[in-house]
DNA sequence: ATGGTTTTTACTGCGTC
DNA sequence: GACGCGGTAAAAACCAT
């Protein structure tokens, strides 16, 4: 039983070969940081390309029939596949094909092959569930354009979860949920709590409950999300100079050294400070906008953006 | 459950285009 | 007059205890 449209992923489609171009500001050499999935400057820290998201199938077919000619159909072979759809039932009956039964030689054989396929199929339960977690965790990062290794990343969480027999009393869809969270910040781009509610079907407080209950149960270390690494796509979804997202990097770095920042959300000083920098180098923005694609209220950005720059100050006073 | 902290909501006043 | 901004008070959300 062949299926002629499974297909293995064409070796080798257009690599990302981008490293030995210049920096527009400085003419330094460029890094790929895979960690925040950013193209940054090795000299100046400029960031010049950030967040590459799924852009889905490369190619474009323009009927049915060419559909399905193009068609890769299925992940490539990662983590995130389980197990490739070969698993087997054996009937229970003792007859072969025909209905007439079998010798007793072979129905101890089949007995055997009954026993085992049993044991396989228990893990087949647990497959059955991966393979529906996988599902919605490859929905969810692509709604929030997160990077593959993010997705492998939650794939991996969410296997160990399972693992550990974290799933009876949690829902698949929770786990799974909390799996993209975590991935996400531990790549460090990291969605906001309200970001990722957006895409799940599960609501915040079970998504918040559960996140924590995994990372403890696992021992995954993930640090309180880092406001700078917010900046980027916040300024980009407001078409920022690549001076003014520098700037609101170098304010979020003052306010860390002069510890403002603690107990706030990181969110909040992210959009304060793409807000502040917006101001600092005259590009027009308002509070109402940069508050919309942060997701943050006004007032927040407000009270935040002022002490980012009451800590400027005070460092260059010092 | 409770209390403290942060964020949000809603509203008001001020200056400018 | 609408808009952007600032401030405030009270409510809601959040967190640790």
């Amino acid at each position: 039983m062949t299926d002629s449209r499974l297909r293995t992923r064409e070796a080798d489609e257009s690599t990302d070969e981008r490293a030995d171009e210049a920096c527009p500001e400085c003419a330094g050499n460029l890094v790929m940081d895979e960690e925040r999935g950013e193209t940054v400057c090795g000299e100046c820290g400029l960031v010049v390309e950030t967040d590459e998201i799924d852009r889905g199938p490369e190619w474009r077919a323009f009927d049915a029939a060419e559909k399905d000619e193009k068609s890769r159909v299925g992940a490539p072979t990662t983590n995130m596949m389980h197990d490739k759809g070969l698993s087997t039932n054996i009937d229970w009956r003792d007859q072969d094909a025909y209905g007439n039964s079998l010798s007793s030689n072979q129905r101890q054989k089949m007995q055997r092959l009954r026993k085992w396929n049993e044991r396989f199929r228990t893990r087949d339960s647990k497959e059955r569930n991966l393979k529906q977690a996988l599902g919605e965790i490859d929905r969810m990062a692509s709604a929030l354009g997160l990077p593959e290794n993010v997705r492998e990343t939650a794939s991996v969480i969410y296997r160990r979860a399972l693992d550990e027999d974290l799933l009876p009393g949690r829902s698949i869809e929770g786990v799974s949920t909390a799996a993209v969270y975590a991935a996400a910040r531990q790549a460090g781009v990291p969605r906001s709590l309200d970001e990722i509610t957006e895409v799940s079907r599960v609501e915040k407080s079970e998504i918040a409950r559960t996140y924590r209950y995994v990372i403890r149960e696992l021992g995954l270390e993930v640090q309180p999300a880092d406001p700078e690494s917010y900046v980027p796509r916040f300024a980009s979804s407001l078409e920022m100079s690549d001076e003014a997202e520098h700037r609101a990097r170098t304010l979020l770095q003052n306010a860390k050294e002069q510890g403002v920042h603690s107990g706030k959300s990181p969110v909040g000083l992210a959009a304060a400070a793409v807000y502040a920098a917006a101001l600092l180098t005259n590009e027009k923005t308002t509070q109402a906008v940069v508050s919309e694609v942060a997701d943050i209220s006004e007032v927040t950005i407000r009270n935040r953006y002022h002490e980012l720059l009451e800590a400027e100050q005070g460092l260059t006073a010092a």
